[in-house]
DNA sequence: GATGCTTCTGCGATCTGGTCGCAGAGCGCT
DNA sequence: AGCGCTCTGCGACCAGATCGCAGAAGCATC
């Protein structure tokens, strides 16, 4: 199945980097890919720790760092709150209602225009991929008056 | 002269919603108009103990907390690291370079296209007041030669 | 399948940024 | 000056994340 491919194509990947397989690291990148959604550490840890209890926290942060050296993964912070973990391949932005929490996907292109923008008029390059872009969603936008 | 008017303005605000003044409260105020750019509360705590040294860091944090609440200032997400504060009537938004740390601040209207794209295709009413804009300036993106 | 070099891991300590509870100091109304 | 209530210094505490260490385990080689 593609799953165990991409598991193995990703353990191929470390190895060929000077890196070991490991017991705890199947786990870590097996309970990234079976994760729908955008998991914190600590989720991950719970996760595996389902069945390998003794996975400390510690090693989770270190493999996922490196993970990240390798370029398959990124961590983005959406607004206050521990960072989220996504395999980088899945490139998308992210807007975060500040209010509920809720988490909207947006496709990259939706941004081009904003990068033009301040490319030119700042010689700045927008890289939102990092940070979230906040706001509130339509529900929270609609209930609570706007300030004065 | 028009600071210690804006001073006295804010005292007098503190002291109708019920607020004390007191000389720590005097001293923040004060390091804070006197600083220029974006100070974080440790350097507005530093600032404030050159004159008094016993002003403890979280008297600071809660004042700027009720000057928050009052709406005088306004604190700011820059990417990693700690907040900063500025008074709330200096309206503008930051983008934040994440390589060398340099802040451009921009005109509120230059990410009304961007308002106005979320709102229509996703109903989200961005606010990037609180959270910075991540990206790089001109400098650090000629810089480094994009990665393949 | 044993050896040995190197990497990984569990663990606790540590760090940063920020918050909280408490007892006492001090503001300001009368 | 007296009094009620707010504010303050202080240390403890919290979350999220990182680090140093000694021991465990991968894997290339024999």
């Amino acid at each position: 199945m593609a799953a165990s491919d991409r598991l193995e194509g990703v353990l191929a990947l470390l190895r060929a980097n000077g890196g070991r397989v490991t017991s705890p690291r199947r786990a870590i990148l097996q309970a990234l890919m079976d994760h729908d959604g955008h998991p914190t550490a600590e989720e991950l840890t719970a996760d595996v720790q389902v069945h390998q209890p003794d996975v400390h926290e510690s090693t989770v942060y270190r493999f996922l760092d490196e993970l990240e050296r390798l370029g398959v993964v990124d961590h983005v912070h959406l607004g206050h709150g521990p960072a989220v973990y996504h395999f980088a391949d899945d490139t998308h932005h992210h807007l975060v209602c500040q209010q509920c929490g809720l988490v909207i996907e947006v496709p990259d292109h939706t941004l081009d225009m904003l990068h033009r923008r301040l490319r030119t008029e700042f010689s700045f390059e927008v890289e939102p991929r990092h940070f979230a872009v906040m706001g509130r969603c339509g529900t929270c936008a609609g209930r609570v008056a706007p300030a004065p």
